[in-house]
Parts: C-alpha cells; structure tokens; sequence
DNA sequence: TTTTTAATACGATTATTATCGTAGATATTT
DNA sequence: AAATATCTACGATAATAATCGTATTAAAAA
C-alpha cells in the first residue's frame, strides 16, 4: 500500500467523499481549486487504478471510479508520518498544536473530553 | 516560504532539536534511520541555505546550520495542509484520529484536558 | 446518417526531488 | 613535508511526479 502523492490524495479525499465518481465529476470538483486539465486527472486517475488505490467500474463507457484504500488506514499512516517528520515523534505535540491553531467550538471540546475519558477507561 | 519536501524536512526537523549542527553530524543522526551518502545530504542543506530555509554560519571550514524557518509555524502550515487534504478540512477529525491511534498515557491526557480547558475559558 | 461531443488509452514532455561523483581546497596525521 | 582525511561546491544523473496532446472509439445530437 504505498503512500499517495500530493495530487493522488485530492482526488482520493473527493472520492472518499463522493463514496463514487466519474473522471469527469472528479475534475469539476477538483477545478474548483486546482486549474488542470481533463487528461491531467484522467491520467492520475488511471494511475491510482494501476496501484489499486482506487476501484473501477468498467462495465459503461463512462468508467466509475470508487476509492479501494481504507480512508481510516490512509490518515493514519499519513499522521504517523507527519508526527515523525515534523513533530520529532510526538502525537502530543500534534494534538496541542492542532487544537491550538483551530480554535475548536464548545462542542467540539467536549466531544474531545468524551473522548479523552473513553481512552483512560481502557486503561 | 516554500514548503519543505520530504527529505529537508528530516533534516529540519533535526535541526530544530540540535538547534545548530555541521553537516557532518546531521548526516550521522540521519544515518539512524536513512541510508543515502554523506554528499546528498550536504547537497540538500546547501539546497536549503539556498531556499533560506536554514542559515549557516561559515567563518570556519566547517560550516554550522541552523534552522532559519520557525518550528511553529511550519508545523502549522503542515498541519493545516494535512486537515485539508486527507481529513476534509475537520482538524477536529485529526485530533481524534491521532489520540486513537497514539495510546497517549495518562499524564498526558491530563495536559490534553488542561489545555481544552485554557481554551474553553478564553471563550 | 453525418457531425459533434465525450470518453479512454497512452506516450511524451516538463518539473521537481533525490542521489551521487568528482574536483579542489584546507586541515590533520604520520 | 608528504600523505591522508575532511570539507565545500557543483554539475550530472536518476527517480518520481505532474501535466498535456493526440489517437481512437463510442455515444449523442443534428
């Protein structure tokens, strides 16, 4: 399973979203941000097939794509990068500095809270 | 203030905890983990210097690095990159996907909820 | 049925990153 | 002093990623 690339995980997180897409719905969103062309994410696309990070459906013309790597797995090894590379290996600092930056609502803190309780009862 | 690649990043992020150091010594810590020759990482620092992401002092041969860009905020941008990319924009997501899978201790739920708390009352 | 539109495939090109080798200079050791 | 080791500089190459153009085919519209 191997990492996706900057462009593959834009196009990774709108399928995760769309839960499945056509090359063409993929570009229309993607252009919202990013100005590239319809063969540009067409040919990402077959390449994220190639590596099986995607799925397709080749039965119509119109090929339907659907994401194959578990979205979950994907953040997870991607966060562990993160924190090794950048944060000298601690979640703790990550986790502090996120909370810091994003100026989290009410509810979000306590839905945070839950969740610190539900992790020290496993304990 | 261009975004570290992969590979300066490690080298970065060294540098942040040796705070200054010669070539020759982030080589060694780097050769921990990595497996790549004494030259490509004197090229990346000098690519570095270059991008003034570090500074270096060169009155003797041996010339000492040091980070020039801010842990801080480029652990920020990171992260913020990261929210958007891979969790839909919900650092709310990421907090909890990193707590999940970081099995944090005890001490340091306690600096978590603190910290929730200091946030909850500049509210 | 002809024309136009929309799709895939796929090679080619460009851009970016990573890695290394060699030359030349300065220290250090013998 | 000569030999050896240790630096930097810097070009070259290799590896990876991103972008696009063209050919071909299928569907839709005129």
């Amino acid at each position: 399973m191997s990492k996706p690339t900057e462009s593959e995980l834009e196009i990774l997180s709108l399928l995760w979203e769309m839960k499945e897409a056509s090359v063409r719905q993929v570009h229309e969103r993607l252009s919202e941000t990013k100005d590239t062309g319809y063969t540009t994410t067409l040919k990402t696309m077959q390449n994220m097939h190639a590596k099986q990070m995607v799925s397709r459906n080749e039965t119509q013309r119109t090929h339907i794509y659907s994401p194959a790597t578990n979205q979950k797995d994907t953040q997870k090894s991607l966060l562990k990068n993160l924190v090794t590379t950048a944060f000298g290996g601690s979640a703790q600092k990550l986790v502090l500095q996120a909370l810091g930056e994003e100026n989290p609502s009410k509810e979000e803190l306590d839905e945070i809270r839950a969740f610190l309780d539900q992790l020290e009862n496993k304990k």
